[in-house]
RNA sequence: GGGGCCGUAGCUCAAUUGGUUAGAGCAUCGGACUGUCGAUCCGAAGGUUGCGGGUUCGAUUCCCGUCGGCCUCGCCA
């Protein structure tokens, strides 16, 4: 007689103490963990994704199930039917279900398990590979639930407030057409079209402006977005935006929907009061205090200027910069001077790893007399009055350690801005459980592009210049400024977004001023400027990156632990062992062939 | 494409300056045990040190290449 194993009474995590006496309960699981005292008595930690009931077997009142429990392993899947009883003084305070436990009287194998490659323990690590290799088995443990639990609450959470807020949930293609996105395209071959391709949408972003010229007005959408460039901690080849778009709206409307989404995701899912409005950060403040337009505001240890006094230094690089018209530019860490020689060094060689010239630095000591002078490094090239123009441009007390960079303006945020970053995390200055949302505003428009020889968009060709920059398109491009805005949280970017170009002349204006073609225009975005003359609404929006919140919120510091079959920094899966290849009659059937170098490379591997 | 770290038993790690038979904990297997709960006790089994080459009397250790993983710069408007 088996047991009805779909007529589970509860799951794993339910039964209290009030729950005493019920003679007839079935739960069905997997064996956690079996603790076997002999002939006479055996524990099973029963486990499903509700938690874990601990069910005991007594050979005096159940010989059968006794002899079946004995054979019962880690991670066997088991039916078991019993009464809750009472564990008397034997209560397991770590488990919600440790006042009682099931005896069991009949027990129903579903399906043994192999000896798993690593234990399926909470407290036991294993190495991400072979969790992602495994990832079925990774994904019984708690860590891995509690993840995509909180992602499950954070996309109903998300959609639930748009839902209120008049948003329609609209689905766009998967198998489209190379998006104006800067990044490399998934393409898909074409077989009715032979030598054509579709492309994976890097984003819906022209579907949703369409979405707004059709008239819906407001548009939400969980979109998976899929971009073929090299991965991250925070960047998979295919994720997950929370995408939308609104029509009749400018930029504070965009803003203000979108914080008090963030702020109800983040009262529903973690409990926290978020303040809104957020602050406002204007870009050029970011890079000149932050060097980043990502800015983590939980800690200071801002950028300063220090090019002036280092102009008059007797550092022959600082001088030559700033007769260059370069600048030089410092962060204090507070009581840095501490600081072995070790460990500065091992700092200049990293910051040389992502292109630094050195690492320029100094200690801020207390002198004989008990002011501040300057020690070790390239405190020797200041002396005089530049020492204490230094330590006051700076704000640097005893004990602090001063350090450059040094060069144009890009690069000098590039150091810097690692340098602010990586010793923060080292040194455990960055307070935990805080929330720090900012809007990036007033980005700039164009870049000037020194490869190209023209000015490039820094956004999509589509966002809108700022009303009141819109005459300086042609004679100061370097200074218009894009209605365009970033969410960043922590230090993290969390979205971006704009308000759009609604009219086509100034659209033909941009393109222009972008070098694209009138012919390119047509061939890429032939069905955008179509529809931008039938009538097209004032229109903007924003797209949040889905995984990266899920792993904010979580605690995690890669959205791979918050995805349920990520892929590696390879954009292999360990677990289908994908991309492979395929049957040369798919490529037959599509026109493909594989090109010489490619087949000759892979028949050296075979 | 560049820089950095890593790869030793199923898992997590150790192995002195390059030196005897590469160890430990957990898991696994066998046995014992009526109150355990990350059970305990006794015992066993488990290794091409990622792969290939080099230096050496001798390589887990040093060098070169390669494969894989992670972090990162470029890249990702």
């Amino acid at each position: 007689m088996a047991i009805s194993y779909n007529k589970r009474t509860c799951d794993c995590g339910t039964l209290r103490a009030a729950d005493v006496g019920k003679k007839e309960v079935i739960l069905a699981g997997w064996v956690n963990n079996y603790r076997d005292h002999g002939e006479n008595l055996v524990f099973i930690d029963l486990r499903d994704r509700g938690g874990l009931t601990q069910c005991r077997f007594n050979v005096d009142t159940d010989p059968e199930a006794t002899k079946i429990a004995r054979t019962l392993r880690k991670e066997d899947v088991v039916a078991v039917r019993g009464e809750v009883i009472s564990r008397g003084e034997n209560v397991n305070p770590k488990l919600p279900t440790g006042e009682i436990e099931l005896s069991v009287h009949e027990v129903n194998i579903l399906s043994k398990s192999l000896t798993p490659p690593f234990e399926v323990a909470d407290h036991v690590e294993a190495n991400e590979d072979l969790r992602l290799k495994y990832r079925f088995l990774d994904m019984r443990r708690r860590p891995m639930q509690q993840a995509l639990i909180t992602r499950h609450k954070i996309l109903q959470s998300f959609r639930g407030f748009y839902y209120r807020e008049g948003f329609l949930e609209i689905e766009t293609p998967i198998l489209t057409k190379s998006t104006p996105e800067g990044a490399r395209d998934y393409l898909v071959p074409s077989r009715v079209f032979p030598g054509q391709f579709y492309a994976l949408p890097q984003s819906p972003q022209l579907f949703k402006q369409l979405c707004m010229i059709g008239g819906l007005d407001r548009y939400m959408q969980i979109a998976r977005c899929f971009r073929d460039e090299d991965l991250r901690a925070d960047r998979q080849p295919e994720f997950t935006q929370v995408d939308l778009e609104m029509a009749f709206v400018d930029v504070d409307n965009i803003l203000d929907v979108v914080e008090r989404s963030l702020a109800h995701v983040w009262r529903e899912v973690a409990g926290v009061e978020v303040p809104v409005p957020f602050r406002r950060m204007p870009y050029d403040d970011a890079m000149r205090d932050y060097g980043s337009d990502k800015p983590d505001v939980r800690y200071e240890m801002k950028l300063l200027d220090v090019t002036e006094v280092a102009g008059r230094s007797e550092f022959k690089i600082f001088r030559e910069a700033v007769e260059k018209g370069q600048m030089v530019k410092a962060i204090c860490l507070p009581g840095g001077a501490e600081m072995p020689r070790k460990e500065t060094d091992g700092l200049t060689a990293e910051i040389q790893g992502i292109g630094a010239g050195g690492l320029p630095l100094c200690k801020v000591m207390a002198g004989a007399d008990g002011k501040p002078e300057l020690q070790t490094g390239i405190a020797k090239f200041f002396t005089g009055q530049t020492v204490g123009q230094l330590i006051e441009a700076t704000g640097a007390k005893i004990g602090d350690l001063l350090c450059f960079a040094v060069g144009r303006f890009a690069d000098v945020c590039k150091h810097l801005n690692w340098l602010r970053t990586t010793l923060a995390e080292r040194r455990n200055m960055i307070p935990k459980d805080r929330w720090e949302f900012l809007w990036i505003v007033d980005m700039p428009f164009f870049e000037w592009d020194d490869q190209a020889n023209h000015w490039s968009f820094l956004h999509h060709p589509f966002t809108m210049p700022h009303t009141e920059d819109l005459d300086k398109l042609d004679s100061d491009p370097g200074a218009v400024r894009a209605k365009s805005y970033d969410s960043v949280l922590n230090g993290v970017e969390l979205g971006s977004g704009s308000v759009r170009i609604h009219d086509m002349d100034l659209q033909k204006r941009m393109f222009k001023l972008l070098g694209i073609s009138e012919e390119e225009a047509h061939r890429k975005f032939e069905h955008l400027l179509t529809a931008l003359q039938y009538g097209a609404p004032p229109h903007g929006g924003l797209a949040l990156g889905l995984d990266r919140i899920a792993m904010l919120l979580s605690g995690a510091d890669s959205i791979r632990d918050v995805t349920a079959f990520p892929k590696t920094q390879k954009a292999f899966c360990p677990l289908t062992e994908c991309p492979g290849e395929v049957d040369p009659k798919q490529l037959d059937e599509l026109g493909i062939d594989l090109a010489p170098a490619v087949k000759a490379k892979r028949a050296g591997k075979a």
